[in-house]
DNA sequence: ACCTGAACACCGTTCAAGT
DNA sequence: ACCTGAACACCGTTCAAGT
């Protein structure tokens, strides 16, 4: 069976099986070799399809951002980061296991380059300074990135415990079942009251149009 | 030398080198072998005075947590969130290596609860139903995380290269060298936004007083 | 062209043995 | 009481060899 009339592997095949394999075993669950036993092979042949396992994760990142919407500013800059948190937090939601890499992974994946793109544009021809718009779509960004990485792997369980001990006529099942439920009703009320807050702020830095922002210092932005 | 007059090793000292290890070598950085290494001591030595690898991180995780503050809900829910939510910001970006283990580890922090239930009791005595302060907890701390997990190992470099490239008028330097000065701005910036979004919102809800909220579903709960 | 066996340099963890 | 050598079951990656 060294030399099969079709290939056993393919890039796709190694992707799709790496994937599964992260979403039911975790980052940690995935090795090489596992990963080539439930492909029927040998680990040393999954390096003719790729360089290396830092690689395969990488591709993997941008496979997952795949579904991320950033076209929504053409119906203004709070519509278009609705559109785009929200699909960005699904986008990570559906694979939790692999938030922990995506921040580990610099600039190399493209479509996160697209999109950041797309944002900064979004937000200037809208009328933010440009300084702004960068601390916008960073702003935006932690709130996903903290809301999947959340529900990463259970979550931080910790509270539920507390509301669990403190508030003991809440039923547990509500509480438990529901984290998926309270995780994106947070994610809501945080991306809604942060988008208020910012419309009010857009209101006043409005009137000083165009000037690019020359703030410096640890201070508070905002004022 | 098998067997000093006092311990080659304490659980302190462990620790200690643990962190240092982690915040120059990042989390894959660290190993039982090169620890012990660095401790003059063989890797198995470590077992004597901990179970596990991972009960090292998560005693460390605790550590680090040490310097957060929950205690400023007594000047107000506004008050005790900012403090709560700097200075958990500072903790994690203290040691941003480490940040993504904190999302791994479970409900076994200690520290970690009583932050949680401090926060939690802040915020219903300020007047915010139960079920609220349980999301605005969540909601605060995934802009901890994110804004954390975004500056862990050299972060989302990506958009630093993205405006730098959009921006060429805007010099390098200011862009490179101030990232985690950016990062700071735009934590700030977030954290305003989403207390002035909240403020808004604790007007409405006040009327409301006490009632502990029944919401359900995964509609945007602030309408 | 595609896959493999064997090897290299690593892991975390255990445990009988040394002093 | 404290530390170690050796072992076990793993890693990612390389590379000459097989068909």
């Amino acid at each position: 069976m060294a030399r099969p009339s079709s290939p056993l592997l393919t890039r796709e095949r190694i992707r799709t099986a790496a994937l599964a394999m992260i979403d039911r075993d975790g980052l940690d669950g995935l090795s090489m070799r596992r990963l080539a036993a439930d492909l029927g092979v040998r680990a040393a042949s999954l390096y003719g399809y790729l360089a290396t396992k830092d690689e395969l994760l990488t591709d993997l990142a941008d496979d997952v951002l795949t579904g991320v919407d950033s076209s929504g500013f053409s119906e203004g800059w709070r519509h278009g980061l609705t559109v785009w948190a929200r699909s960005y937090r699904e986008a990570l939601a559906a694979h939790p296991n692999l938030v922990p890499f995506l921040a580990h992974s610099p600039g190399r994946r493209p479509q996160a380059l697209r999109h950041a793109d797309a944002v900064h544009g979004g937000l200037t021809s809208a009328g933010w300074p440009a300084r702004y718009a960068t601390m916008i779509g960073a702003s935006t960004k932690y709130l996903v990135v903290g809301a999947a990485m959340t529900s990463f792997s259970g979550g931080f369980a910790d509270d539920v415990e507390v509301y669990v001990g403190r508030y003991p006529n809440l039923s547990q099942a509500h509480l438990l079942a529901g984290h998926e439920e309270i995780d994106r009703d947070s994610f809501e009320l945080a991306l809604t009251a942060f988008l208020d807050g910012l419309s009010r702020l857009h209101e006043q830095v409005a009137r000083h149009d165009s000037e690019p922002g020359v703030r410096s210092g640890s201070e508070n932005p905002l004022k």
